[in-house]
DNA sequence: ATAATTTTTGACAGATCATTCCAAAATGAA
DNA sequence: TTCATTTTGGAATGATCTGTCAAAAATTAT
Protein backbone atom coordinates (compact mmCIF):
# COMPACT_ATOMS: atom_id res chain seq x y z
CA UNK A 1 0.00 0.00 0.00
CA UNK A 2 1.53 3.26 -1.15
CA UNK A 3 4.73 4.25 -2.84
CA UNK A 4 8.00 3.13 -1.27
CA UNK A 5 10.84 5.44 -0.27
CA UNK A 6 12.83 6.11 -3.43
CA UNK A 7 16.12 6.91 -1.69
CA UNK A 8 18.36 5.38 0.94
CA UNK A 9 18.48 7.39 4.16
CA UNK A 10 22.16 6.55 4.62
CA UNK A 11 22.97 7.58 1.07
CA UNK A 12 21.40 11.04 1.32
CA UNK A 13 22.81 11.48 4.83
CA UNK A 14 26.23 10.81 3.35
CA UNK A 15 25.76 13.58 0.80
CA UNK A 16 24.48 15.99 3.43
CA UNK A 17 27.43 15.09 5.64
CA UNK A 18 29.92 15.92 2.92
CA UNK A 19 28.37 19.33 2.36
CA UNK A 20 28.22 20.22 6.08
CA UNK A 21 31.80 18.97 6.42
CA UNK A 22 32.97 21.22 3.57
CA UNK A 23 31.11 24.39 4.42
CA UNK A 24 29.88 24.19 8.00
CA UNK A 25 26.33 24.40 9.30
CA UNK A 26 25.46 28.06 8.70
CA UNK A 27 27.01 28.27 5.25
CA UNK A 28 25.04 25.26 3.99
CA UNK A 29 21.62 26.25 2.63
CA UNK A 30 18.52 24.12 2.09
CA UNK A 31 18.61 24.56 -1.72
CA UNK A 32 22.23 23.39 -1.70
CA UNK A 33 21.27 20.39 0.45
CA UNK A 34 18.44 19.47 -1.96
CA UNK A 35 20.96 19.58 -4.80
CA UNK A 36 23.64 17.56 -3.02
CA UNK A 37 21.26 15.02 -1.52
CA UNK A 38 19.37 14.69 -4.80
CA UNK A 39 15.94 14.90 -3.20
CA UNK A 40 13.25 17.56 -3.15
CA UNK A 41 12.56 19.96 -0.35
CA UNK A 42 9.37 18.20 0.65
CA UNK A 43 11.14 14.86 0.96
CA UNK A 44 13.90 16.49 2.95
CA UNK A 45 11.50 17.99 5.48
CA UNK A 46 9.27 14.89 5.58
CA UNK A 47 12.28 12.73 6.36
CA UNK A 48 14.41 14.96 8.56
CA UNK A 49 11.97 17.53 10.08
CA UNK A 50 14.34 20.51 9.90
CA UNK A 51 17.83 21.60 8.97
CA UNK A 52 18.98 21.33 12.55
CA UNK A 53 17.49 17.83 13.02
CA UNK A 54 19.14 16.80 9.78
CA UNK A 55 22.45 18.11 11.07
CA UNK A 56 22.09 16.17 14.32
CA UNK A 57 21.41 13.01 12.30
CA UNK A 58 24.44 13.80 10.14
CA UNK A 59 26.60 14.13 13.26
CA UNK A 60 25.37 10.74 14.43
CA UNK A 61 25.95 9.24 10.98
CA UNK A 62 29.43 10.76 10.88
CA UNK A 63 30.23 9.24 14.25
CA UNK A 64 28.94 5.77 13.36
CA UNK A 65 30.65 5.65 10.00
CA UNK A 66 33.69 7.93 9.69
CA UNK A 67 34.83 8.05 13.32
CA UNK A 68 34.14 4.48 14.38
CA UNK A 69 35.66 3.19 11.14
CA UNK A 70 38.83 5.27 11.52
CA UNK A 71 39.27 4.15 15.10
CA UNK A 72 38.38 0.51 14.62
CA UNK A 73 41.84 0.05 13.16
CA UNK A 74 43.34 0.86 16.55
CA UNK A 75 40.98 -1.50 18.34
CA UNK A 76 41.69 -4.35 15.93
CA UNK A 77 45.42 -3.86 15.66
CA UNK A 78 47.47 -6.67 17.20
CA UNK A 79 50.00 -4.06 18.19
CA UNK A 80 48.07 -1.27 19.93
CA UNK A 81 51.04 1.08 19.83
CA UNK A 82 51.40 0.60 16.08
CA UNK A 83 47.64 1.04 15.81
CA UNK A 84 47.85 4.48 17.37
CA UNK A 85 50.81 5.44 15.19
CA UNK A 86 49.01 4.18 12.10
CA UNK A 87 45.94 6.20 13.03
CA UNK A 88 47.98 9.41 13.04
CA UNK A 89 49.80 8.46 9.85
CA UNK A 90 46.40 7.96 8.22
CA UNK A 91 45.22 11.40 9.41
CA UNK A 92 48.49 12.88 8.11
CA UNK A 93 47.81 11.25 4.75
CA UNK A 94 44.27 12.66 4.75
CA UNK A 95 45.64 16.11 5.47
CA UNK A 96 47.97 15.92 2.48
CA UNK A 97 45.57 14.70 -0.18
CA UNK A 98 43.92 17.46 -2.16
CA UNK A 99 40.30 16.75 -1.36
CA UNK A 100 38.03 19.73 -0.76
CA UNK A 101 36.83 17.95 2.38
CA UNK A 102 39.46 18.34 5.07
CA UNK A 103 39.69 17.92 8.81
CA UNK A 104 36.83 16.61 10.92
CA UNK A 105 33.14 17.50 10.96
CA UNK A 106 33.08 17.14 14.75
CA UNK A 107 36.07 19.45 15.23
CA UNK A 108 34.45 22.03 12.96
CA UNK A 109 31.17 21.71 14.83
CA UNK A 110 32.91 22.28 18.16
CA UNK A 111 34.35 25.52 16.80
CA UNK A 112 31.12 26.67 15.15
CA UNK A 113 28.25 25.39 17.30
CA UNK A 114 29.01 23.31 20.38
CA UNK A 115 29.35 26.21 22.77
CA UNK A 116 25.81 27.49 22.21
CA UNK A 117 23.85 24.32 21.43
CA UNK A 118 23.63 21.68 24.14
CA UNK A 119 22.17 18.96 21.89
CA UNK A 120 25.07 19.31 19.50
CA UNK A 121 27.47 19.43 22.42
CA UNK A 122 26.03 16.15 23.70
CA UNK A 123 26.47 14.41 20.34
CA UNK A 124 29.97 15.83 19.90
CA UNK A 125 30.89 14.61 23.38
CA UNK A 126 29.93 11.08 22.40
CA UNK A 127 32.51 11.25 19.63
CA UNK A 128 35.21 12.80 21.81
CA UNK A 129 34.68 10.20 24.53
CA UNK A 130 34.81 7.40 21.98
CA UNK A 131 38.10 8.68 20.61
CA UNK A 132 39.50 9.11 24.10
CA UNK A 133 38.53 5.64 25.25
CA UNK A 134 39.86 3.92 22.14
CA UNK A 135 43.18 5.66 22.76
CA UNK A 136 43.05 4.79 26.44
CA UNK A 137 42.18 1.13 25.87
CA UNK A 138 44.99 0.83 23.35
CA UNK A 139 47.43 2.35 25.83
CA UNK A 140 46.35 -0.09 28.53
CA UNK A 141 46.82 -2.98 26.08
CA UNK A 142 50.19 -1.63 24.99
CA UNK A 143 51.28 -1.37 28.58
CA UNK A 144 50.29 -4.97 29.29
CA UNK A 145 52.17 -6.07 26.18
CA UNK A 146 55.23 -4.06 27.24
CA UNK A 147 55.06 -1.97 24.09
CA UNK A 148 55.20 1.23 26.10
CA UNK A 149 56.59 2.28 29.46
CA UNK A 150 54.82 1.02 32.58
CA UNK A 151 55.14 4.53 33.99
CA UNK A 152 53.16 6.13 31.22
CA UNK A 153 49.90 7.58 32.50
CA UNK A 154 47.14 6.25 30.28
CA UNK A 155 44.61 8.94 31.17
CA UNK A 156 46.69 12.00 30.47
CA UNK A 157 48.23 10.32 27.43
CA UNK A 158 44.78 9.54 26.04
CA UNK A 159 43.79 13.19 26.50
CA UNK A 160 47.06 14.19 24.90
CA UNK A 161 46.45 11.99 21.85
CA UNK A 162 42.90 13.33 21.56
CA UNK A 163 44.30 16.85 21.72
CA UNK A 164 46.75 16.15 18.93
CA UNK A 165 44.05 14.58 16.84
CA UNK A 166 41.94 17.73 17.15
CA UNK A 167 44.98 19.85 16.36
CA UNK A 168 45.71 17.86 13.21
CA UNK A 169 42.10 18.29 12.06
CA UNK A 170 42.43 22.06 12.34
CA UNK A 171 45.82 22.12 10.65
CA UNK A 172 44.38 19.95 7.87
CA UNK A 173 42.06 22.78 6.88
CA UNK A 174 45.07 24.99 6.17
CA UNK A 175 47.59 24.31 3.43
CA UNK A 176 49.84 22.32 5.72
CA UNK A 177 52.96 20.88 4.09
CA UNK A 178 54.24 17.34 4.21
CA UNK A 179 57.24 18.20 6.37
CA UNK A 180 55.12 19.77 9.09
CA UNK A 181 52.52 16.99 9.16
CA UNK A 182 55.20 14.33 9.34
CA UNK A 183 57.00 16.28 12.03
CA UNK A 184 53.89 16.40 14.18
CA UNK A 185 53.29 12.66 13.82
CA UNK A 186 56.94 12.00 14.55
CA UNK A 187 56.79 13.88 17.83
CA UNK A 188 53.61 12.07 18.88
CA UNK A 189 55.30 8.76 18.19
CA UNK A 190 58.36 9.98 20.03
CA UNK A 191 56.32 10.63 23.14
CA UNK A 192 54.85 7.13 23.03
CA UNK A 193 58.35 5.74 22.68
CA UNK A 194 60.10 7.73 25.40
CA UNK A 195 57.46 8.54 27.95
CA UNK A 196 58.63 7.68 31.42
CA UNK A 197 56.60 10.39 33.06
CA UNK A 198 54.09 9.79 35.80
CA UNK A 199 51.35 12.29 36.54
CA UNK A 200 52.39 14.62 39.30
CA UNK A 201 56.14 14.38 38.78
CA UNK A 202 56.40 17.77 37.12
CA UNK B 1 36.49 71.79 10.56
CA UNK B 2 33.84 69.16 11.00
CA UNK B 3 32.92 66.78 13.78
CA UNK B 4 35.60 64.45 15.11
CA UNK B 5 35.32 60.69 15.31
CA UNK B 6 33.38 59.92 18.44
CA UNK B 7 34.74 56.41 18.98
CA UNK B 8 38.09 54.67 19.14
CA UNK B 9 38.66 52.26 16.26
CA UNK B 10 40.54 49.87 18.54
CA UNK B 11 37.76 49.97 21.13
CA UNK B 12 34.96 49.06 18.70
CA UNK B 13 37.22 46.50 17.00
CA UNK B 14 37.68 44.91 20.40
CA UNK B 15 33.90 44.60 20.86
CA UNK B 16 33.46 43.20 17.35
CA UNK B 17 36.27 40.74 18.01
CA UNK B 18 34.61 39.44 21.15
CA UNK B 19 31.35 38.83 19.32
CA UNK B 20 32.98 37.08 16.34
CA UNK B 21 35.04 35.06 18.80
CA UNK B 22 31.93 33.93 20.67
CA UNK B 23 29.63 33.19 17.75
CA UNK B 24 31.72 32.89 14.61
CA UNK B 25 31.45 34.91 11.41
CA UNK B 26 28.15 33.68 9.94
CA UNK B 27 26.24 33.68 13.21
CA UNK B 28 27.16 37.29 13.95
CA UNK B 29 24.69 39.73 12.36
CA UNK B 30 25.09 43.41 11.56
CA UNK B 31 22.40 44.48 14.08
CA UNK B 32 24.22 42.49 16.78
CA UNK B 33 27.51 44.13 15.79
CA UNK B 34 25.93 47.60 16.00
CA UNK B 35 24.74 46.75 19.50
CA UNK B 36 28.03 45.28 20.71
CA UNK B 37 30.22 47.93 19.12
CA UNK B 38 27.92 50.70 20.31
CA UNK B 39 27.86 52.51 16.99
CA UNK B 40 25.24 52.94 14.30
CA UNK B 41 25.07 51.02 11.06
CA UNK B 42 26.11 54.06 9.03
CA UNK B 43 29.24 54.58 11.14
CA UNK B 44 30.01 50.88 10.89
CA UNK B 45 29.89 50.87 7.09
CA UNK B 46 31.63 54.28 6.77
CA UNK B 47 34.48 53.01 8.91
CA UNK B 48 34.79 49.36 7.89
CA UNK B 49 33.19 49.13 4.41
CA UNK B 50 31.54 45.72 4.90
CA UNK B 51 31.08 42.86 7.34
CA UNK B 52 33.84 40.89 5.68
CA UNK B 53 36.30 43.82 5.70
CA UNK B 54 35.45 44.37 9.37
CA UNK B 55 36.17 40.72 10.06
CA UNK B 56 39.53 40.92 8.30
CA UNK B 57 40.41 43.96 10.43
CA UNK B 58 39.26 42.05 13.51
CA UNK B 59 41.53 39.13 12.60
CA UNK B 60 44.45 41.56 12.27
CA UNK B 61 43.52 43.24 15.55
CA UNK B 62 43.26 39.83 17.23
CA UNK B 63 46.70 38.89 15.98
CA UNK B 64 48.35 42.13 17.05
CA UNK B 65 46.77 42.16 20.47
CA UNK B 66 45.72 38.74 21.76
CA UNK B 67 48.19 36.50 19.93
CA UNK B 68 51.30 38.67 20.06
CA UNK B 69 50.64 39.46 23.71
CA UNK B 70 50.15 35.80 24.67
CA UNK B 71 53.33 34.79 22.88
CA UNK B 72 55.49 37.72 23.99
CA UNK B 73 55.82 35.95 27.32
CA UNK B 74 57.72 33.15 25.64
CA UNK B 75 59.96 35.58 23.79
CA UNK B 76 60.75 37.55 26.93
CA UNK B 77 61.20 34.62 29.27
CA UNK B 78 64.75 34.16 30.50
CA UNK B 79 64.11 30.42 30.45
CA UNK B 80 62.64 29.64 27.03
CA UNK B 81 61.59 26.15 28.10
CA UNK B 82 59.71 27.55 31.09
CA UNK B 83 58.25 30.15 28.77
CA UNK B 84 56.73 27.47 26.56
CA UNK B 85 55.41 25.54 29.56
CA UNK B 86 53.96 28.71 31.03
CA UNK B 87 52.27 29.48 27.73
CA UNK B 88 50.43 26.16 27.83
CA UNK B 89 49.61 26.52 31.52
CA UNK B 90 48.08 29.90 30.71
CA UNK B 91 45.96 28.39 27.91
CA UNK B 92 44.92 25.61 30.29
CA UNK B 93 43.84 28.26 32.79
CA UNK B 94 41.90 30.07 30.04
CA UNK B 95 40.15 26.82 29.15
CA UNK B 96 39.03 26.32 32.75
CA UNK B 97 37.63 29.76 33.52
CA UNK B 98 33.94 30.12 32.86
CA UNK B 99 34.05 32.90 30.30
CA UNK B 100 31.63 32.65 27.38
CA UNK B 101 34.59 33.40 25.10
CA UNK B 102 36.66 30.26 24.75
CA UNK B 103 39.36 28.96 22.46
CA UNK B 104 40.91 31.04 19.71
CA UNK B 105 39.33 33.24 17.05
CA UNK B 106 41.94 32.10 14.52
CA UNK B 107 41.32 28.41 15.21
CA UNK B 108 37.59 28.95 14.83
CA UNK B 109 38.14 30.88 11.59
CA UNK B 110 40.24 28.05 10.18
CA UNK B 111 37.38 25.64 10.83
CA UNK B 112 34.68 27.96 9.52
CA UNK B 113 36.22 30.01 6.72
CA UNK B 114 39.87 29.52 5.84
CA UNK B 115 39.31 26.76 3.34
CA UNK B 116 37.10 28.85 1.05
CA UNK B 117 38.45 32.38 1.53
CA UNK B 118 42.03 33.05 0.48
CA UNK B 119 42.24 36.49 2.12
CA UNK B 120 41.23 35.04 5.45
CA UNK B 121 43.61 32.14 4.89
CA UNK B 122 46.44 34.60 4.31
CA UNK B 123 45.72 36.50 7.54
CA UNK B 124 45.31 33.27 9.49
CA UNK B 125 48.63 32.01 8.12
CA UNK B 126 50.36 35.10 9.48
CA UNK B 127 49.18 34.11 12.95
CA UNK B 128 50.11 30.43 12.56
CA UNK B 129 53.58 31.31 11.30
CA UNK B 130 54.07 33.73 14.17
CA UNK B 131 53.14 31.07 16.70
CA UNK B 132 55.36 28.53 15.02
CA UNK B 133 58.39 30.80 14.88
CA UNK B 134 58.05 31.93 18.48
CA UNK B 135 58.02 28.26 19.49
CA UNK B 136 60.94 27.50 17.20
CA UNK B 137 63.04 30.44 18.38
CA UNK B 138 62.43 29.46 21.99
CA UNK B 139 63.48 25.89 21.25
CA UNK B 140 66.70 27.09 19.60
CA UNK B 141 67.42 29.27 22.62
CA UNK B 142 66.59 26.42 24.99
CA UNK B 143 68.97 24.17 23.10
CA UNK B 144 71.79 26.69 23.30
CA UNK B 145 71.14 27.07 27.02
CA UNK B 146 71.12 23.28 27.48
CA UNK B 147 67.56 23.37 28.78
CA UNK B 148 66.50 20.70 26.32
CA UNK B 149 68.17 17.86 24.47
CA UNK B 150 70.60 18.72 21.70
CA UNK B 151 68.97 16.00 19.62
CA UNK B 152 65.54 17.56 19.72
CA UNK B 153 64.44 18.66 16.27
CA UNK B 154 63.33 22.27 16.56
CA UNK B 155 61.22 22.27 13.38
CA UNK B 156 59.07 19.25 14.06
CA UNK B 157 58.81 20.18 17.73
CA UNK B 158 57.63 23.69 16.81
CA UNK B 159 54.98 22.17 14.54
CA UNK B 160 54.06 19.77 17.32
CA UNK B 161 53.64 22.59 19.85
CA UNK B 162 51.55 24.54 17.35
CA UNK B 163 49.42 21.46 16.82
CA UNK B 164 48.84 21.06 20.54
CA UNK B 165 47.99 24.71 20.87
CA UNK B 166 45.30 24.36 18.18
CA UNK B 167 44.04 21.19 19.85
CA UNK B 168 43.70 22.95 23.20
CA UNK B 169 41.77 25.79 21.59
CA UNK B 170 39.24 23.29 20.23
CA UNK B 171 39.01 21.37 23.50
CA UNK B 172 38.50 24.70 25.29
CA UNK B 173 35.21 25.16 23.49
CA UNK B 174 33.91 21.95 25.05
CA UNK B 175 33.36 21.50 28.78
CA UNK B 176 36.83 20.10 29.34
CA UNK B 177 37.67 19.24 32.94
CA UNK B 178 40.68 20.26 34.94
CA UNK B 179 42.19 16.76 35.02
CA UNK B 180 42.18 16.45 31.24
CA UNK B 181 43.61 19.90 30.58
CA UNK B 182 46.37 19.39 33.10
CA UNK B 183 47.08 15.97 31.65
CA UNK B 184 47.53 17.40 28.18
CA UNK B 185 49.89 20.11 29.42
CA UNK B 186 51.79 17.53 31.44
CA UNK B 187 52.41 15.36 28.38
CA UNK B 188 53.57 18.34 26.32
CA UNK B 189 56.02 19.24 29.08
CA UNK B 190 57.06 15.62 29.27
CA UNK B 191 58.01 15.60 25.61
CA UNK B 192 60.13 18.73 26.04
CA UNK B 193 61.86 17.07 28.97
CA UNK B 194 62.53 13.65 27.49
CA UNK B 195 62.85 14.19 23.78
CA UNK B 196 65.96 12.50 22.43
CA UNK B 197 64.46 11.82 19.04
CA UNK B 198 66.01 13.03 15.81
CA UNK B 199 63.91 13.38 12.68
CA UNK B 200 64.17 10.27 10.54
CA UNK B 201 65.00 7.83 13.29
CA UNK B 202 61.51 6.40 13.38
C1' DA C 1 27.39 82.43 11.65
C1' DT C 2 29.05 79.38 8.27
C1' DA C 3 30.87 75.37 6.54
C1' DA C 4 32.56 70.68 7.13
C1' DT C 5 32.23 66.38 9.09
C1' DT C 6 30.24 62.60 11.97
C1' DT C 7 26.51 60.32 14.11
C1' DT C 8 22.05 58.63 14.55
C1' DT C 9 17.64 57.27 13.06
C1' DG C 10 14.61 55.16 10.18
C1' DA C 11 13.38 53.51 6.12
C1' DC C 12 14.24 50.80 2.16
C1' DA C 13 16.14 47.77 -1.14
C1' DG C 14 17.03 43.18 -2.80
C1' DA C 15 18.61 38.68 -1.51
C1' DT C 16 18.37 34.85 0.84
C1' DC C 17 16.99 32.17 4.63
C1' DA C 18 14.13 28.10 6.70
C1' DT C 19 9.77 26.37 6.51
C1' DT C 20 5.02 25.32 4.93
C1' DC C 21 1.47 24.45 1.66
C1' DC C 22 -0.70 22.65 -2.47
C1' DA C 23 -1.47 20.04 -6.44
C1' DA C 24 0.08 16.87 -9.84
C1' DA C 25 2.61 12.88 -10.98
C1' DA C 26 4.61 8.43 -9.70
C1' DT C 27 4.55 4.18 -7.41
C1' DG C 28 2.94 0.34 -5.05
C1' DA C 29 -0.43 -2.85 -2.75
C1' DA C 30 -5.10 -4.57 -2.15
C1' DT D 1 -9.45 0.09 -10.12
C1' DT D 2 -8.94 2.03 -5.79
C1' DC D 3 -6.50 3.69 -2.11
C1' DA D 4 -2.33 5.02 0.30
C1' DT D 5 1.99 6.88 0.10
C1' DT D 6 6.02 9.32 -1.83
C1' DT D 7 8.04 12.49 -4.86
C1' DT D 8 8.39 16.57 -7.38
C1' DG D 9 7.73 21.38 -8.57
C1' DG D 10 6.36 25.66 -7.65
C1' DA D 11 4.50 29.03 -4.97
C1' DA D 12 4.02 31.46 -0.79
C1' DT D 13 5.27 32.82 3.96
C1' DG D 14 7.55 35.53 7.11
C1' DA D 15 11.81 36.32 8.98
C1' DT D 16 16.33 37.85 8.55
C1' DC D 17 20.26 39.13 6.09
C1' DT D 18 23.74 42.71 4.13
C1' DG D 19 24.03 46.97 2.38
C1' DT D 20 22.32 51.77 0.93
C1' DC D 21 20.02 56.16 1.14
C1' DA D 22 18.26 60.44 3.01
C1' DA D 23 17.58 63.71 6.47
C1' DA D 24 18.08 65.55 10.99
C1' DA D 25 20.98 66.33 14.93
C1' DA D 26 25.56 66.90 16.91
C1' DT D 27 30.08 68.57 16.87
C1' DT D 28 34.06 71.20 15.56
C1' DA D 29 36.67 74.55 13.15
C1' DT D 30 37.06 79.12 10.80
Amino acid sequence: MGRNKQFEISQVLDCAMREFWRKGYSATSIPKLEEEMGISRQSLYDTFKSKRELFLKVLKYYHENVIVKNFSFIENSSSPKDGICEYFRARAKDALNNSDIQGCLVTNSIAELAQHDSQIRTQVNITLQHMRSVFRNALVRAKNMDEISKQLDVDSTADFLLNNSQGLFIMSRMNINKTSVNGIVLQIESLLKNNYQTVGEI
